[in-house]
DNA sequence: TTATAATATGAATATATGATCATATTAAAT
DNA sequence: ATTTAATATGATCATATATTCATATTATAA
């Protein structure tokens, strides 16, 4: 197959390539790592995500918030407390599947 | 275990943080992943990829740039000509599911 | 050795992004 | 009803990023 031309080619529908970019954008930032990794041990509210990684509430809230327009994290509330946990396998195990060859190479 | 602290939690590492972060950061914006899609198929040169995408040629040789630095991509001289191919299971594999998983969703 | 084709590079710029501050909302306790 | 605790939001700012233009480099052909 010698020069390839655009007709030759199935481009990847523009949906397609929004949903993936930003899952990987999710993904692509040290804080949200660092929170969807805190997350893998289990459920946490927002108090304790900042304390835990040193990090400020509202940025905690900001990055939360992006995660959850993505549905990658869920929560549920306990009186004044927020409890925040996982909610997509696919890309949890994306990540954890990244760290441990990132940590192995 | 309630009332996660510092202590009981063995964060992630600078440099796995780093090169995780990095990793997905390759993959989070469109172009690239529309170039990476591409080399699916197969090596490509530069002026290929321009042509079958409609990116500028310095574009794609930026874009490209970037993903050699990481190792995401290999080349190989041919006369005047470059091509460029993957050159990392792990991530294209990443990418190949994560299209996947967005277009059956 | 000059011209041409393919690719790379650097500067400039517009936009996106992440962090922070101040403040708003929500729920419970006094 | 106030106060307090937990979380969310909006504005701002500094930095990062993607794209483009113009030009440089590299290799071949005439």
């Amino acid at each position: 197959m010698k020069n390839l031309k655009k007709e030759d080619y199935q481009p990847l529908d523009e949906e397609t390539l929004f949903v993936v970019s930003q899952t990987f954008k999710a993904l692509s930032d040290p804080t949200r790592i660092r929170i969807l990794h805190l997350l893998f041990e289990k459920e946490c509210s927002v108090t304790e995500i900042s304390n835990c990684l040193e990090l400020k509430q509202s940025n905690v809230s900001h990055q939360l918030r992006f995660l959850k327009q993505l549905r990658l994290v869920k929560y549920r509330r306990e009186g004044k407390t927020i409890y925040y946990s996982h909610d997509d396998e696919h890309v949890i195990n994306t990540l954890q599947q990244t760290i441990h060859h990132a940590k192995h190479h």
